[in-house]
DNA sequence: TTTTGAGTTGTTCGA
DNA sequence: GTCGAACAACTCAAA
């Protein structure tokens, strides 16, 4: 056994934050001193590479927490490598003799994990893993059965009951840091866009980083917690927390936002729970994902394979780019584009659109989200995605279309969230907002607005979409 | 083992 | 304009 006065390496992931995070902790409490290393790894990850958008968050958090570290003393050492080589390398550069890390839960992350903890195991190295980014580690909730949840009610239910999480850990005073060695310097990891900085719209959005995170939650659980199940539905107010990206990057742990809530005078409130849920939904999709590693590629419900996806790439792209002619289903996609995060409300109509208008394979959607939302998730965006598909774990019934002219006037009466979005028709009064092809020529003209030119006709008939959708998914029905 | 109640977010139609 | 029912059957989870 190695003497316990030898470095002990962090290596950060997905936790990156110095507050209640339990690997940094349990390496503090050994006797000898701290190395911190983030290692961008981009060998072992398959398809599922960080996005665009989620890697212009990467840098700037990485950026935050070096300087986090930097405050205490310590220093965020970079590397650009595989993991699995470049942990040993550390080792043997720094004469660490233990390795410390919050778990993943990605299936590539679940199975490259596992083979570092062997190598270092048996190089004599102390290798111990830690839940830093969930309520419940999946293995530990379970049916009276026995088996995985796929219901999220009784899912949510048996949480609350018997796995509220303990009390998060605080952010350590003071830590003991060793020489570090070489680090690359985050520019060169090349995670800025540059050809051309399609960044501006995520500058002026967001703040990642861990006090961003911070200040994002207690601004969210003062002002607007009260009122969130009515505004969490109003894309164009600012009704939800925002947290998604942060929560994504462990710049705050659930844990933490379950006890600021709970702790908060209003933590007992209807909106309180409602909000809560929400971080049950991203458990149950973790859930999910650890047991069914599939998820994100393969359909749950195996009959969706036969499903005839008749969309073209022109459709396809038409979405991407916020032209199909539906006001709503455009404004979600190009606040997209511009911030790198969609309401969770237009969430659900574009990608219904996609799926179902569209009859687009529900991977295109999941792909695209991917890789232009900042808190692209591959757990939350495959639950999601299977969810609007149908063919998920508790998923729509197929019958569930959304009306993307009925939902833009349900939850954006007053067509804000359609002008912030889609210039061209800011002129356009209220009434027609969500369906222009329906204004006569004369108020369209006193709008500016050229159907065809200055913004498209819509691409395809909601209700004849409608009835392709249901009879397409007819077909599969008694599938085995 | 069998039974029973329940299941995030919707739309349309007809009274 | 508003309201309830139909839209399908299936699988899950607990008793």
């Amino acid at each position: 056994m190695t003497s316990d006065d030898t470095p002990a390496l962090v290596w950060l992931r997905k936790d990156l934050r110095l507050s209640d995070n339990p690997a940094l902790l349990a390496a503090a409490a050994r006797s000898g001193p701290l190395l911190c290393v983030y290692i961008l790894d981009d060998q072992n990850a398959g398809d599922w590479l960080p996005g665009g958008a989620s890697k212009w968050w990467l840098h700037h958090s990485l950026k935050n927490l070096a300087q986090d570290l930097a405050a205490l003393g310590g220093t965020l050492v970079l590397r650009r490598a595989d993991a699995r080589k470049e942990l040993k390398a550390l080792v043997e550069e720094t004469g660490a003799g233990a390795v410390y890390w919050n778990r993943m839960y990605e299936p590539w992350a679940i199975k490259r994990d596992e083979a570092i903890k062997s190598d270092l195991k048996e190089a004599g190295i102390t290798a111990r893993s830690f839940n830093g980014s969930l309520i419940v580690e999946p293995w530990e909730i379970a049916t009276k059965q026995g088996n995985p949840y796929k219901v999220f009610t009784p899912y949510w239910r048996s949480l609350k009951a018997d796995h509220a999480p303990s009390p998060p850990a605080g952010r350590p005073d003071s830590l003991v840091f060793a020489d570090p060695p070489r680090s690359e310097r985050l520019e060169d990891f090349n995670l800025l866009p540059s050809r051309p900085d399609w960044a501006s719209g995520l500058r002026d959005s967001w703040t990642p980083g861990e006090s961003g995170a911070q200040g994002r939650l207690g601004a969210f659980i003062k002002s607007r917690m009260d009122d969130y199940d009515s505004a969490r539905d109003v894309p164009s107010t600012q009704g939800t927390s925002g947290l998604s990206a942060h929560l994504h990057h462990g710049e705050i742990s659930p844990r933490q936002v379950w006890h600021a809530v709970k702790n908060a005078k209003n933590g007992a409130t209807e909106g309180a729970d409602s909000f809560l849920s929400e971080i049950g939904w991203r458990e149950f999709s973790y859930n999910l994902l650890y047991h069914f590693p599939h998820f994100p590629e393969k359909n749950f419900q195996e009959k969706f394979d036969r499903f005839e996806w008749t969309g073209t790439d022109k459709d396809y792209t038409a979405w991407t780019r916020g032209l199909t002619g539906y006001p709503i289903v455009d404004a979600g996609m190009r606040q997209l584009y511009a911030i790198g995060w969609m309401h969770n409300r237009v969430r659900m109509i574009t990608a219904s659109f996609l799926i179902k208008d569209l009859m687009v394979h529900w991977r295109r959607g999941e792909d695209w989200f991917w890789d232009t939302l900042v808190d692209a998730d591959l757990a939350s965006n495959a639950a999601g995605w299977q969810w609007t598909a149908g063919s998920g774990a508790d998923a729509a019934p197929y019958f569930r279309v959304f009306n993307p002219v009925s939902q833009g006037e349900k939850f954006d009466p007053q067509g804000d969230y359609v002008r912030t979005w889609i210039p061209e028709l800011a002129n356009l009064p209220k009434r027609f907002i969500h369906a222009p092809w329906t204004a006569d020529r004369d108020t369209l003209a006193k709008a500016g607005v050229v159907l065809g030119q200055d913004y498209p006709e819509p691409i395809v008939d909601h209700g004849e979409a409608r009835k392709n959708a249901l009879a397409a998914f007819e077909k599969i029905k008694d599938a085995v």
